[in-house]
DNA sequence: TATGAATGAGAATTCATTCAT
DNA sequence: TATGAATGAATTCTCATTCAT
């Protein structure tokens, strides 16, 4: 994105089109809900331009292809959930809560942003071919890993967590407990005849996972 | 074209398998992969027809559309997999060893069935339109349901297991920790930057769940 | 073209449609003719299907893309002119006659075939890149520049024409007279002021070309 | 982006060349390689104001739309090839040489800009339709056949050449022998296997030509 | 003089589906 | 049961051109 200073309109007003940020910002919102509704292959590019309120051609001149602008949507996603997580300030707080803190900002996440799940899905789907390409997207990951090792690490140190616990594994594992949960739960509720997404159901699955994982970790 | 010499059976002998039923399985076996590769909106009737080495035409003659033909792939994907359950007779197992083998066949079972992952991605993007007209999925999983309760009773009995589990919540931590290992490992291997399906790697997770596991549920 | 017995309509009464070879052929005719009219770049696959009055996705069925039905013309143009060229049976003639001969039946070949000229125009704007793909052209062409050099060498030895003359320089120039007279006439006639395609200047310039020709081969 | 930064000419000094001259020939000769490389239809503007480094706004400003772009492109082409000609003083020369050296230049202009020769093929797919438009074009050619007719003469009256040769007729013959070697070339060494444009060739074409030409025009 | 942003009308190509046999 | 021929409606992407500054 070209950070010029554009004609920052007065408050209240909206900015109207001319606006090369706005309007390749406008782009990516449309083409996220786009893509998290139908997938990459059922995606339309004229319902992304429809919904950016943009010519489609437009699209075109700011993003090469219906794949690259695919590849945006993604490191925009994976930018968004790192950085929040990256204020969620792990390293100073108390490991039973830091790791009670994690599974439930996960599990929140995923549930403000069921997005996220689909785009996740699409890429697999693809064999992560689009961030395969990205340059980006290697340096993202690697704190986050870095701050949960060094969690674990005082856990144990404190005599509180067991030993051995690969940081990889137990983030896969939290984020799949939300993942397979939210991201399945058209299926799932179907199968097992029972809604999992009332409030009730929620508050519980919550407390489910955390019982789990802090089951495991916490030695007493 | 498919021109093999049908043995034209004698009376008596190989009374099931004629070529109606061997066309409709090939077409279903050709949809579940193209499904699986492609999604629902990527898949292409040319290339499953292609695939199943069958006109085209006879797609529409033996599955109404696109749509059903997804629906009656999903049908038979759940069928295998609960067929499959059945056949661990986890009722007659000790209940830790029951836990144990639910996990590993969960594990092994997504690992030799990829499709199955994908092919219910797909239908979780379409809010589970397809699976919701099925009539015979409701009956299809209960069972399961109620064995992993009564092995969840017979643990905490036994004084094993703690009190209070879901079964329904715990199969689903069971299948998500699975899940989403397997059917996000190209973004996952990607993003961390490690081979999540060597040999090394799949013996470790599966140990990981486990415990996971076991660690949660088990009482000392 | 795939030539399996058709259902042969009775004389006058037109075959209508489901009948391969004819829509193949009412394809490429039409085509031929749209892209001597536009050029390879400005053809239009709709106006084509338009003329063949069939339906624009039949093209694709047929011929895989707009490029290889363009080879697809091409290569029928040539066999085309190839087949009446061979017709002329200059082996059997009078070495002078038929060098005259050969020279108008070019000009009139051109004159009738004004498609002929524009097609190769086209090719050599896109240096001949589907006819290097072409499997058939190279031995479509030797013939005539043997049967040309046949002549020429017969000529000689009645102590006709000049000795030394390389018949693919010859067949070229031969070619080019006609050629550049047609093929130019919009702009020639244009910067010169003067009808060029009149009955009278078509009969001049046919003359003019064989006394040039003549004028250069006889020895006197 | 052409920041060069202009001499900001002095009085007396550099009077011509300001900047407005200088974007439209570097559009022009833009243009001239676009139109030559892909023909009217398949040039692109965005390509055109690339290569000229300019904004594509600007080719706008100054040549009303695509089509009068290629006009002026045309025009200036053959203001080119004409004023070469006149720079080669048919008039004082002997009728041999001079015939000589007219079709040595044409040839050598041909083999140095190719570009015009697509340039005329694209202008005559379209009917001269630009070409017609123009008002300078007709005053520019007659001088050209007005020399060959003086130098026709001059070689009649001393007894070299035969008599009653049309001037245009044989100026389009010698241009129609280099035409369309040249301009298919590619199509022409693909369909007789052979190399048209190795230097050995090129001298050969250049002496069978000239060879034809006055083979047929010097009476013995 | 010069430019980046924006667009409507098409371009080739694709796709699920139906027709006729 | 089986198939090749045919199609209408999209779909991605392109292009000459204009707007606003």
């Amino acid at each position: 994105m070209t950070t010029k200073n554009k004609p920052q309109a007065k408050a209240g007003t909206e900015p109207r089109a001319r606006d090369a940020d706005r309007s390749q910002k406008d782009i990516l919102d449309a083409a996220l809900s786009e893509f998290a509704a139908h997938g990459l292959g059922g995606a339309r590019m004229d319902r992304i331009a429809e919904r950016a309120g943009l010519n489609k051609r437009l699209i075109y001149y700011y993003f090469e292809s219906k794949e690259s602008l695919f590849l945006a949507v993604l490191e925009r996603a994976y930018e968004n959930i790192r950085s929040e997580e990256r204020q969620l300030n792990l390293t100073r707080e108390e490991p039973t809560e830091a790791i009670r803190r994690l599974i439930a900002f996960t599990w929140n996440y995923y549930l403000a942003h069921p997005e996220f799940l689909t785009l996740l899905n699409s890429e697999n789907l693809h064999r992560a071919r689009h961030l395969k390409q990205s340059k980006q997207i290697l340096t993202m990951h690697s704190p986050l890993i870095q701050t949960l090792a060094g969690v674990l690490e005082r856990g144990h140190q404190a005599g509180v967590f067991r030993a051995g616990v690969d940081p990889v594994q137990l983030y896969i594992s939290i984020a799949g407990l939300s993942y397979f949960y939210l991201g399945n739960c058209h299926t799932l509720s179907t199968i097992f005849d029972r809604d999992l997404l009332g409030t009730r159901a929620l508050v519980e699955r919550l407390s489910h996972m955390t019982d789990l994982v802090l089951g495991y970790l916490v030695r007493d």
